[in-house]
DNA sequence: AATTCTATCAACCGCCAAGTC
DNA sequence: CGACTTGGCGGTTGATAGAAT
């Protein structure tokens, strides 16, 4: 179930992940956003690759993730979609909410590979595809045009237009919250109905910049003795998890952070606080109240995305500036509140 | 109670495509 | 155009928990 721990020929550690290493990703990836996972784990403090960062990141860690047992709906799910695609676990997993293509291929092969066995003809006789060795599978298929017709209509219509859906990659796309994402949405109220369903879930969590919470004091609680990473923006050693604002709130380069972070640079609101904070010699708690009202909180840190599950309850009630839509909506409304309750 | 077997699933690995230089 | 980087994907591994003997 675990890997012992052990660390490869660079020093990086493999094997299971200790709560504290989970605890110093999640408090990087909420605050900071996924930017750059190669280089993530040195500013977070952590002795990972990258690459597993992300694959913690994504399997385990990040918000939404659903886990236990797999409804009859679900399972029915996978099965159908297998059928048709094949062991495209992302493209399947994406129409699940909340689970992962990894955890998705393990139940399969763990359970519903038996099962349809079972019940019919195996499936890996009606697609020849299947009875190719797998890199010439993977190649047969990338070589093949995405076939959204396999979705449903609706979800397929909404990854289509995502700024963050999946689509050929990702260095560019690492920078999608941007004002024109909102443009996908013609009607505001149509688009979350739709993305309530199955979508955000998967596609939008895969943006890289998101912010922290503007609960403070729940955040506080989970990372502040803890937790200390480096700032990307900085280059220096941060013990807060919201130093970014807070510690640099009288900074007279607080003007050029917000320029510098890659969600603020339509939010003329960020300049109207920042300036305020920065020119009026007001207090770091007024600041960041000011800041909380105008702009993080509307900008970046109610991004549900990287809310972790534990600092949802708190923000139920809260309502903020979707950073993708330029609309009101409860925090984390456009990937959670559907899915999970 | 001790040992062996089996199922589970987190994590690793290698590969590939797209982007960048 | 080629080399390199990065993120993402699917296949596979292996430690562990629980069941069976």
């Amino acid at each position: 179930m675990v890997r012992t721990p052990s660390c490869d020929k660079n020093g990086l550690k493999k094997g299971t992940w200790t709560a504290e290493e989970d605890r110093k990703l999640t408090a990087y990836v909420t605050r900071y956003g996924c930017w750059n996972w190669r280089q993530l784990p040195k500013f977070a403090g952590l002795q990972r690759c990258g690459k597993s960062c992300r694959l913690r990141w994504m399997n385990y860690l990040r918000p939404n993730i659903k886990r236990g047992n797999y409804s009859k709906e679900e399972e029915d799910t996978i099965i159908k979609l297998h059928e048709s695609m094949g062991n495209r676990w992302s493209v399947i997993a994406a129409q699940l909410p909340g689970r992962t293509d990894n955890e998705i291929k393990n139940h399969w092969h763990t359970n519903l590979k038996k099962r349809v066995k079972q019940d019919s003809v195996p499936h890996e006789e009606k697609h020849n595809t299947n009875n190719l060795a797998p890199r010439e599978k993977r190649h047969k298929r990338l070589k093949q045009q995405p076939n959204n017709s396999l979705l449903n209509p609706t979800t397929s219509q909404i990854i289509n237009s995502s700024p963050s859906s999946p689509q050929p990659s990702s260095s560019t796309g690492s920078s999608s919250i941007s004002k024109d994402s909102a443009v996908v949405a013609t009607n505001s109220t149509e688009a979350y109905a739709e993305t309530s369903d199955n979508f955000w879930t998967q596609p939008f969590l895969t943006d890289n910049y998101s912010f922290v919470s503007s609960d403070i004091n729940f955040l506080e609680q989970q990372f502040m003795d803890t937790t200390e990473y480096l700032s990307p923006v900085f280059d220096e050693l941060f013990f807060s998890p919201y130093g970014l604002y807070e510690e640099k709130i009288n900074s007279n380069n607080l003007s050029q952070i917000i320029d510098s972070s890659p969600s603020s640079s339509s939010d003329t609101a960020a300049a109207t606080s920042t300036n305020m904070a920065a020119d009026d010699n007001i207090t770091s708690s007024e600041a960041h109240a000011e800041i909380s009202g105008n702009f993080w909180t509307q900008t970046f840190s109610e991004d549900n995305s990287y809310i972790p599950n534990d600092f949802l309850e708190p923000l139920m009630e809260t309502e903020c500036l979707s950073p993708v839509f330029d609309e009101f909506l409860c925090p984390y409304g456009l990937c959670m509140e559907k899915s999970m309750y």
